[in-house]
DNA sequence: AAGTATATTTACCGAATGGTAAGTTGTCAA
DNA sequence: TTGACAACTTACCATTCGGTAAATATACTT
């Protein structure tokens, strides 16, 4: 078998909570979309919080992981910034499934981790504020600052993918195609211009 | 008496659909805030539904009026812009739940429109592109372009102030505070670096 | 062949959901 | 004083929610 029932569980229910949120999507139709029942989900995972958390804490580990291949890669933190946001928006097309979950749990964590108590995406908003500071960016120094500037860059690179399909239909597929087209370009012009100001 | 019970039930279900999103607010929740009982809110608006739908309308016709009064005091374009994206994001503090609930909109819009068949931003998404267009800034000519702009700059306005509970409690009271301070002079330094760049 | 995990189902459960129907209460006008 | 209407409440209802318990089926080990 090339992919597992519980990989098949972790996809779609990654799908599912992208699409309609924690709360939006229920475990009976993650299930339902396998041909699978609610209680087979419940059997891999124990929980509906458990299996969210599985799928939070892979995307968090593969974008830290994108994060030190990168600064491995290449010396100067100025370019490895650029690298990295330009990776980040450019990996929204790849995966814009991920996208949508990081978005939704920025804006409902609070409440969701007053019971969970798990911040998975720290480390990885972290690893970027860190990258900031190396690279010495005009008006950026202090860790609040870099923090400011990274949320800047990452809602202007996430926005927009995340609300595709309710663009796509509110604009047509036509218009929705042409600015799929350019919004890379337009983003590099964005975060070349703000990195490179000065002071 | 100051404010109706039915004016009551609109903001309360605002901030609540703010924070829990509009499926993980329900209206018992809302109402028993107001030591009310659903059906009284059921008596006000009909429906859930409809309830959601005037809070949207309200916020997209205010906001609309604000660009019409800004374009009506502003003669050059590019000044129009300005002043409409620097007001976009300082209004983020006045009223978060706008934001918020804007936010939550574009991202789930799409699986309720297809019931409901409503577009509550349409109008206001396309006044912005109108302006972009007019002051003609660069690489972003074709109303496609210019929503992609549109888009990049709400997202960098609005993602930070949206997700404030959440980091608020990640970074604690303090370094959050000085973020908050440092975020809007960071976030126009973003805005006027995009403008004034050249083709 | 028997035993033992693992995978999955059917059958429940209590709580919460949005919504309907039918009252009750209070206010103001004729 | 009565009638009408708006503002609510109590009482339900069917559905869905996440989750538990127990049975069954499948596959691997011994």
């Amino acid at each position: 078998m090339a992919e597992s029932t519980r990989e098949k569980f972790l996809s779609v229910a990654a799908k599912q909570f992208a699409e309609k949120g924690f709360y939006g999507a229920s475990i009976a139709s993650i299930a339902t979309e396998l041909s699978l029942t609610k209680q087979a989900l419940l059997h891999h995972f124990g929980s509906k919080e458990k299996l969210y958390a599985e799928i939070l804490q892979e995307i968090s580990n593969s974008n830290l992981q994108r994060i030190s291949e990168i600064r491995a890669q290449t010396a100067e933190p100025k370019d490895q910034l650029e690298a990295v946001i330009v990776g980040e928006f450019e990996q929204q097309y790849a995966n814009p499934v991920a996208s949508a979950l990081i978005m939704r749990e920025l804006l409902d964590n609070e409440r969701r981790a007053e019971k969970a108590g798990n911040w998975f995406l720290k480390p990885y908003l972290d690893a970027l504020v860190d990258i900031v500071i190396a690279a010495d960016v005009a008006a950026a120094k202090t860790r609040p600052e870099a923090l400011a500037l990274v949320y800047q860059l990452l809602g202007a690179a996430m926005y927009l993918p995340v609300s595709v399909p309710t663009l796509s239909k509110m604009y047509g597929k036509r218009t929705f195609e042409e600015l799929r087209a350019g919004y890379s370009s337009e983003l590099r012009r964005l975060v070349q211009s703000r990195l490179h100001t000065r002071d």
